[in-house]
DNA sequence: AAAAAAG
């Protein structure tokens, strides 16, 4: 949390600085503003005056939040001066509550979920695209080339507040298409492919990840010249990239902060940046990371959006620090899996018993593609040379492989080639592999979040999935944790297990036994 | 407490 605190810092007193004129003469005008919010937020809020603040305010009294919250241009209409104004204010208001009536029939209807001021309609369909927002046609074109019918409800709702140009923070389930919510309105509002420098930054947590969002992102943008770029070592090594044209470049955080720090590259002029995965690189050591990359991003109408299918409160206030009138979008409830996995849990003795288990399972049926996570690398290689013995195509991957071994293990896997892929958490989360059919969890996950990334793996873009966790006695004291998610996602759970005592956090994950079929010798 | 993230 302290990290997190010098991210919270270091992004005020870059803002402080840099808008400080702003900031002065906005204070005066807000002098008898009833607002009671901290200077920290008078200082955000002095970097862009023409927008509210009190998330509150709105939700009591939508109409008149309307009025005072829109742009300067309209900030004189809204004072009220004669009687015929007034009425057609107040068919203004009527016609903007019945607006607001259909919203929430929409959004109730695809469990979307919001708060901030002055929120968009959600999307009735693609089409609006072009009929709200002037979308080009090669976009429509690429969707429905694609296979992209229907928005997704965060498609529905997320897309919309980022092509008003509102900072957004999202959470929806695994594969409802969080990538699509924000490269379609980035390529948008970016229009066409400029020289000018870099425009929109996507972080993500993984090398493999930020991989897949760039090929996502150019299938999106097909037909149209953009430049999107993802931050390689080759990248890198090719000399003087801040003349590159890029208008979207993709990366995963270090790798962005050293070219920073080294002046490989020109953050100055992005519009918009992207933290996918929000609540992964808003992980101790990852956070201070983001924060240069943050600061180096100075354009101060950039904005900036947070994804994820898990956002733990800590994450939400952090972003609510550096973020000027964010709109949240929760789509059904907050840090649950995808209604579309069928989970079970699987108990099996001791790592022998996990072996004796998991070879009896292949060998009543196997089902493939499967993805077998476990705990550490040093497992994931055990494994692997356990298994490789075996009639079974097997591969693994791991941040120790380098990264052509890496990239070949995600395509071997995607290909159809490999049957089961063991895996750590490196591809745990974002990674959309075609029809997993099972995601078994050899090793109990770290925490809730990571077995609801690990298993959304499977179940993807409306296709149903399986999801096997295998625990030990080790594991009981955290069974609890995870049976809550299964439960709250509509699965089967024994009620004893509903029964353990609740814990808030593990000290101490388990040591486990070295996986092997041999006598253990090693043990005691 | 491990994994990932630079070279």
């Amino acid at each position: 949390m302290e990290k997190g605190t010098s991210f919270l810092f270091s992004g005020i007193t870059f803002d402080k600085k840099k808008f400080a004129a702003d900031f002065s003469r906005f204070k005066e005008k807000k002098e008898s503003d009833d607002l009671v919010e901290s200077g920290k937020s008078e200082a955000e809020e002095g970097a862009r005056p023409v927008k509210k603040r009190k998330r509150k305010a709105t939700v009591a009294d939508p109409v008149e939040g309307f009025n005072v919250f829109k742009t300067s241009k309209s900030s004189a209409q809204g004072i009220q001066q004669n009687d015929q104004e007034k009425s057609e204010l107040s068919q203004a208001k009527k016609e903007l509550n019945r607006q607001i009536e259909r919203d929430a029939l929409l959004r109730k209807k695809h469990k979307i979920h919001i708060s901030g001021n002055n929120v968009p309609s959600p999307l009735e369909n693609f089409s609006e695209l072009s009929s709200r927002y002037g979308c080009e046609s090669y976009l429509l074109h690429n969707l429905a080339e694609l296979g992209f019918k229907e928005p997704t409800p965060i498609q529905r709702q997320a897309i919309p507040v980022l092509l008003s140009g509102r900072e957004c923070f999202a959470c929806a389930p695994t594969g409802s298409g969080k990538t699509l919510a924000f490269v379609c309105p980035m390529l948008m509002k970016l229009k066409h492919a400029s020289k000018d420098g870099i425009r929109a930054v996507i972080l993500c947590p993984t090398r493999e990840l930020a991989a897949q969002t760039a090929r996502e992102s150019k299938k999106l943008a097909k037909g149209k010249k953009f430049y999107i770029k993802l931050l390689t070592k080759e990248l890198l090594r090719s000399g003087d990239i801040s003349k590159l044209p890029c208008d979207i470049l993709i990366s995963t955080p270090l790798r962005l902060r050293s070219a920073i720090r080294k002046k490989k590259l020109d953050l100055s002029r992005v519009e918009y940046l992207v933290l996918d995965e929000s609540d992964k690189l808003f992980e101790l050591g990852l956070v201070k990371q983001i924060d240069a990359v943050v600061k180096a991003c100075s354009n101060p109408s950039i904005i900036r959006s947070l994804f994820s299918a898990t956002l733990p409160d800590f994450v939400e206030e952090l972003a609510r620090t550096i973020m000027h009138d964010a709109v949240r979008v929760i789509i059904g409830r907050k840090n649950s899996a995808s209604e579309l996995i069928k989970q079970k849990l699987v108990f099996a003795g001791s790592e022998e018993g996990k072996l004796l288990a998991l070879r009896q399972s292949f060998a009543e049926s196997l089902n493939p593609p499967i993805l077998l996570f476990v705990q550490s690398k040093e497992r994931a290689k055990e494994l692997y040379t356990e298994l490789a013995f075996d009639d079974i195509r097997v591969d693994v991957i791991h941040a120790d492989l380098s990264q052509s071994q890496r990239e070949n293990a995600v395509d071997d896997f995607r290909a159809g080639k490999t049957w089961v892929l063991i895996a750590t958490d490196v591809i745990a989360r974002g990674m959309d592999f075609k029809g997993i059919n099972c995601v078994i969890n050899y090793d109990f996950p770290d925490s809730p979040a990571a077995y609801i990334h690990r298993i959304g793996r499977s179940g993807r873009a409306g296709r149903t999935g399986e999801a096997i966790t295998i625990y030990t006695e080790d594991d009981v004291p955290f069974l609890r944790n995870i049976a809550n998610v299964m439960a709250a996602s509509g699965c089967e759970v024994p009620s004893w297990i509903m029964a353990l005592p609740k814990l808030k956090w593990k000290k101490h994950r388990p040591q486990r036994d070295s996986i092997s079929t041999k006598p253990k010798d090693q043990k005691e």
